[in-house]
DNA sequence: GAGTGGTCTAGACCACCAA
DNA sequence: TGGTGGTCTAGACCACTCT
């Protein structure tokens, strides 16, 4: 069952993501909502503050309804001393990670950027849910260049594109063995409010933020041989690195 | 001006934070929260639905308002080759680091054990307002055993527990210089929805969450020389972390 | 002053859950 | 079936911002 004021939220949102209301812009204000969707002030007024909560609007006394701008500043970790050693944690990975769908794409700008690939690339997309328990507690999407998923099919015969295929070894071996040594990781870790879909597979109780990773794996000569996003359930995931300083 | 429903929501709070309502227990009913402050049903819906955007509450249709259990399930990043190298990132620290407030104090039993001090033991707090622009960005609460102080302050002449002392160098060179040299630190990262109070310090727009970071820092022998806390604004902070495979 | 969002009311009907 | 929270209305008054 989906309500009025779900409904209006719904339009409103949209309106921000295909940018019909863009960052700075303002919302049409509550009494003209109210005259559009044919409904009690209140009712657009939840509408407004679901979107709120989701952090896409800020709404202010005398002034409007305006879009947020979310792209976060970055502060990084200042280390005192590069070197250092970065270990996993054991017993504390998830106990199912299952490959959701996998195949060949076009994908958009973002990821062109961050494997550094002329525009309209082929790469292979895979997209995992890994889960703690019953629940779904990470969304894992990854991207491989054509030239790293190809050679690792000649050298490895492993087809990643494939989404049955369960990989017989991680995929750092695999490029190894294909002759790609992954040498370098970087990740950036931020936090925001999930989205609607992220609430849905995750099944996210509202005020849960998530946890958001950037990753991008390269080679001795710094080129990118995969990137990753990982969405965690910010009530049941947390992250850990620990550094051997020298 | 603090209104009904702000005033309602701070009385269930306090008594989530205080005990009165235990994780997995329920609120007053809707109709009683009625009759206990004498208004009507939309304004106490404003204050539930104010704490379940905290994530404090969930409430559920036929069953009530449950007080949410807020720790976080562990699952830690798998790295496949742990030997690594940290770099810190240039140019994106904060432009102000503010000492708030610094002194002796006998910490609560989650530093106790993070530093692996005896109880009532003695330690130096240090509170601090990290901001990029004008606005805060990052609160960083940082404790340091009583010996590592001391030695500090004996053998590099710096007494942390003064608020108005500005080291001459980080931290970590201080520990070298007092002979006590860092060698690991372990970080772990989760994210929640912000306190009042964060949201009034870092002017936290509503639906943003909070990046926090917890630190350990010890020494060869593994002893804990120092812990931090960071809490950092969701929408105005990432980390970063660059590891070198072998 | 005109327009904006913020709070609050009194009442209604609905969806869901447990006994 | 009775109690729970979820949605919605029509109207009122208030606080704030801009011009």
């Amino acid at each position: 069952m989906t309500t009025r004021y779900q409904e209006i939220a719904r339009e409103l949102r949209d309106g921000i993501e295909n940018g019909t209301y863009a960052p700075g812009s303002k919302l049409p204000a509550i009494p003209e909502l109210m005259r559009t969707y044919d409904v009690a002030r209140d009712t657009v007024r939840d509408a407004i503050a679901r979107l709120t909560h989701e952090g896409l609007v800020t709404p202010r006394r005398g002034v409007g309804t305006t879009v947020r701008d979310n792209t976060p500043v970055a502060l990084g970790y200042r280390a005192d001393q590069p070197a250092a050693t970065w270990s996993a944690q054991a017993g504390e990975g998830p106990d199912s990670d299952r490959i959701e769908s996998a195949g060949w794409e076009t994908p958009d700008r973002g990821i062109i950027e961050r494997l550094e690939l002329p525009p309209n690339s082929q790469v292979v997309r895979r997209l995992r849910h890994q889960s703690k328990g019953e629940q779904v507690a990470q969304l894992m999407e990854q991207w491989l260049p054509d030239m790293v998923a190809n050679i690792i099919e000649e050298h490895a015969g492993t087809d990643l594109a494939d989404p049955d295929v369960v990989p017989s070894t991680d995929l750092y071996s695999l490029m190894r063995r294909a002759g790609e040594s992954p040498s370098t990781v970087t990740e950036r870790l931020s936090t925001r409010m999930p989205t609607p879909d992220e609430v849905e597979l995750m099944e996210l109780p509202a005020g849960v933020p998530v946890l958001v990773t950037y990753r991008v794996t390269r080679n001795d000569a710094s080129i990118p041989l995969e990137t990753a996003t990982f969405v965690g359930a910010g009530d049941r995931m947390s992250q850990s690195f620990t550094v051997n300083l020298q």
